[in-house]
DNA sequence: CATCTAACTGAACATCTGTTCATTTGAAAA
DNA sequence: TTTTCAAATGAACAGATGTTCAGTTAGATG
């Protein structure tokens, strides 16, 4: 039996992208058999060459199609108006925007050394991106006479730090609402950063 | 061929250690198969059995044996006297002792997913314990007045988080000297926490 | 209705996987 | 020198791996 009720390219290609995610936060892209993926897909594994061309493109097209999306979602985030403001921005988003994308997060954080060069070199590149829109609010403030810190760069990455091992640790079901962590992340962010 | 010249227990032993973690660091570590770990140490794969019962009980050594030797070393560390002087002492701590262990803080951190559930509960536990230490002293500081924050737990984990994804990123051969950014890490957690 | 073809199956491919074990080796002890 | 045995070898096991492809199916098209 081929092609069941409703089982079109449309609705299977999605679904292999969420259940690769899926598999691949939780046991890794090298634990995870494209015949354990079919499985969780509801095929078997040759039909999985119909979404993508091998196991490494697979896991990098996850990868770029998140990464490319965080970029796009903060750009329309973004007030851009005074710094003060636009680091409140971007520690809402963030938070809010990452969080229901767990695995989207983690596989992009994990699974980098699983990269062939080429890919990693890409991935870099779009993290990177990122992470200058963090930099530039840092030197914005610099310069406004908001912020004052001993090398923006470096505060850079320690933020991203902070804000990205949020997750390993957050659950919805935990101790504090999420308006409220995020809160307590402003304050520290604020803290370390303000004049 | 069996027992090369000066091949022994105590010199295999330590090799194997160390070649895991050079490459499960790399590779992960269900991406490293027995053969090529063997490979690494100069031995046939059988042999590897003479110094783990089998593959998950050697990654479970690495990561505990390493979390032990951390909070073990940070109590060496911790001058034990005002807040103020224990965080600097463990924000030293941390970068400093991790910094040439940088294989085994990737393993410990990266390969948690790959625990069984009962390993995963040990680890956990020890990371737990480490953690717990910068809380007490974040707690301590609270009281002595030199403090002030809106939750030492999430602070905890947000500074744990800040300082260990230093290691995603640091080069010996970057920009800056590990002093001066040992230095800009401490004045962004002392600006997050200070009163 | 018959036809077309995107989407899928299932078997096959060579190779790799973790682990076991009878056997062999060679340095140190007697 | 002979004996001993820790520490190796290397073959074997059953099953899993990514990927290919000729063949099958069923929904859409004419």
């Amino acid at each position: 039996m081929a092609r069941k009720q409703g089982s079109h390219s449309d609705i299977t290609g999605p679904k292999v992208r969420e259940a690769a995610l899926r598999l691949i936060a939780r046991c890794g892209w090298a634990a995870v058999s494209m015949r354990q993926l079919a499985a969780e897909v509801g095929v078997q594994a040759g039909a999985l060459y119909n979404y993508t061309p091998d196991k490494q493109t697979l896991l990098f097209d996850l990868m770029r199609d998140h990464l490319v999306d965080v970029i796009e979602s903060f750009d329309k985030a973004d007030p851009k108006t005074d710094a003060q403001s636009r680091l409140r921005a971007f520690v809402s988003f963030h938070i809010r925007y990452h969080l229901p994308r767990a695995d989207a997060v983690f596989v992009a954080y994990m699974e980098l050394r699983n990269l062939e060069p080429e890919n990693f070199a890409a991935i870099e590149k779009l993290r990177r991106a990122y992470e200058d829109r963090l930099e530039a609010i840092l030197r914005q403030g610099e310069a406004e006479g908001a912020f004052a810190m001993k090398d923006a760069r470096v505060a850079t990455r320690a933020i991203i730090g902070m804000l990205t091992g949020f997750f390993t640790w957050y659950r919805q079901e935990g101790r504090l609402p999420l308006e409220e962590v995020e809160a307590i992340y402003w304050d520290l962010v604020c803290n370390a950063v303000a004049r």
